[in-house]
DNA sequence: GACACATTCGTGAACGTTCACGGGAATCAC
DNA sequence: GTGATTCCCGTGAACGTTCACGAATGTGTC
């Protein structure tokens, strides 16, 4: 039997009862079960060279002592377990849960945690939430509405994947093409025999220009410089995309909600009555389009059809359901991991070639288009 | 000047153009500058007695290094931030998202990082999850369906908060009033009128007892012991709150989703035409109930009343729009949270008075009933 | 009984950072 | 021009763990 001998492990001998005192380390156990550092060590991680017993023992003491070993002093050593934030602006709109957890299965497969911030109540923007988390990840994926290269600069070397934002300086990138959105979407209504067309964009967070539902551009001539800025990139694609066709497109902006579109689409409904068919930025604000169309006594889409954007699953509990340009979520949320691995291994350069990737929308045909 | 005495940095001249070699340490931008570690640390951490000169010199030398201070060796030496562990069965449903999205917005309050997990997509288990997590958190907070203990365990002292389930050993836990609610939807639908009342529970996960849709318990007696088990613990107080008030209550039990409940609640119609009042486990599988009323032609609430349960905002936006057992789910976040809080600063014993908190359900009334 | 060998366990070193302290140079006061 | 004060900056120590190696003990073989 071996005398303890020394090791300055805390000199309290600490009871089981008594409060947290400071913290119990590998040092503490080892003394508890009569042993070193390393036989703790062994016990704990279930290697091998440990007679049975000793490892129960030592397990006791650790249970005991309530022994948690130091994730930093672990990663300290052994080299990082990565871990990636996710940078996210609203949980509450179901189209980033449906991405988020995808990210998070994936992620998960492949060993690497995700930190999860959901800024955005507080007002909060996509880089102060990267600045929060950039301390503790080694990578972020994130939809930060811009500024993709202040994000970079912050996170210096480590992986940056940007969504729905041009890539910039950030390692990589993915797009929506809304261009083929917005023809697909345009064309389809044009097709159903619509003829008034209207497109209900999300009004800019920070901007408040003009009250919520005011006419920004009828007529053939959108996509002009006086626009830009106002409308969303989507919003410009559809503008650009009906004056391509010479179609006439009203474009009205509108809160990101469901209640605000309602509202806004009751305006619309009353300024232009003859409107018979609406695109709108997302599934959320279109819901909100239906409840203004039933409330105006119009049958969707006899009257007015209706076409969403995003494909969430509430599309399909909509009465009527909702016929939607659908993003496949969990797709883009394997998109992003995947690209992440890619600039995590050293496979893709960040900036290089295969890290901006294009993804399209598909038109899933329901009932109210 | 001082000549760099040693400090032992890598041998190499690595130039900012060599690929990923090994990780630039702060010794590395300590001897690039040509100053001490300890000049780096004020330089990246702001701390003052630090010329600006020198501070501008650092900064670009760790720039151009690509130097990212370990979170490891921080951690160990300043004590942990704390990062806590979500646990959440299934992002897919809005409730969870509801629900984290508090979370995520008082923990980043309070400087925490939120580890988190959607576990369930491969069909884990919460224990499994609060194993992925344990390594990575000093505290957990989940939706786990059980096993309490056995999570509790894992993570020896540290807090563990669990939700909608029995606390066990758990360190604190957050329940709902179920008993409350079902009594109060009951009396709602009998004041209504409904005579023939049906409640769709969530099939268990594991279990495959009989097809789905297959009554389980009608008449007067429910609440005995062979139910037991089959029914969920809302399952359960309902067929009790129904027998103490000696109402018939048909109870069948259904998948979670939307798309199975539809198809169970046809065949309930099918089954029992009469029925003329209906609760759903929760607000998406009751908007499958809903389709399968309008499949079937009856008009709600005047054929047949439906009542959902959480509360998401989802239930706005149905035709007709949901009358439901609402939870308020930021608040539901922010007890969780506040409790853990109590937890980690030690004002609340795990276990002891107050870790154990009661939730009530509140009649939201819409059109469905 | 001597040797090789397997099994079990312990000790120095290292991971990268911050804290506490101390030293040197410049500035100021008189 | 001496001492006190301030401003910068550097060095030992420590955080808690694992890795690499070596020591001690037991087990088998001839």
């Amino acid at each position: 039997m071996t005398t303890s001998s020394g090791e300055t492990s805390s000199g309290l001998g600490q009871g089981a009862s008594t409060g947290a005192s400071k913290r119990a380390t590998i040092l503490d156990v080892a003394a508890a079960a009569g042993v070193s550092r390393q036989t703790v060590t062994r016990a704990m991680n279930a290697m091998p060279g440990i007679r049975p017993e000793t490892r129960a023992r030592v397990q006791e003491a650790a249970r005991q002592l309530g022994y948690t070993p130091s994730r930093f002093a672990k990663g300290l050593v052994q080299g990082a377990r990565t871990s990636v934030g996710l940078a996210i602006p609203d949980l509450t709109n179901p189209y980033y849960p449906a991405f988020a957890s995808s990210v998070v299965e994936l992620a998960t497969q492949r060993g690497w945690h995700v930190v999860m911030d959901d800024y955005g109540h507080g007002g909060a923007t996509g880089v102060e939430s990267v600045q929060h988390l950039a301390p503790q990840v080694d990578a972020v994926i994130g939809y930060l509405g811009g500024a993709a290269d202040e994000a970079q600069a912050i996170l210096g070397r480590r992986p940056l994947v940007v969504l729905d934002q041009p890539a910039g300086s950030a390692s990589g990138g993915i797009t929506f093409d809304y261009d083929h959105a917005a023809q697909t979407a345009l064309e389809h209504l044009q097709a159903r025999g619509c003829r008034q067309l209207a497109y209900i964009d999300r009004a800019w967070a920070g901007a408040d220009l003009g009250a919520p539902g005011s006419v920004r551009a009828g007529g053939p001539t959108p996509g002009t410089d006086p626009v830009r800025g106002v409308m969303t990139v989507r919003g410009q694609a559809f503008a650009r995309s009906a004056a391509a066709s010479g179609m006439a497109l009203t474009v009205v902006v509108s809160p990101e909600s469901a209640a605000a579109a309602r509202q806004v689409t009751r305006r619309l409904l009353e300024d232009r009555p003859g409107t018979d068919g609406i695109v709108v930025f997302n599934d959320v604000m279109a819901a909100g389009a239906l409840k203004a169309l039933a409330d105006s006594g119009r049958a969707v889409p006899a009257d007015c059809a209706v076409i969403g954007m995003d494909g969430i699953p509430l599309g399909e509990l909509l009465t009527p359901e909702l016929t939607t340009l659908a993003l496949d979520l969990r797709e883009v949320g394997r998109a992003a991991v995947e690209l992440l691995d890619g600039l995590l291994t050293g496979s893709l350069d960040p900036g290089g070639p295969g890290t901006e990737l294009l993804l399209r929308h598909h038109l899933v045909l329901r009932q109210s288009a």
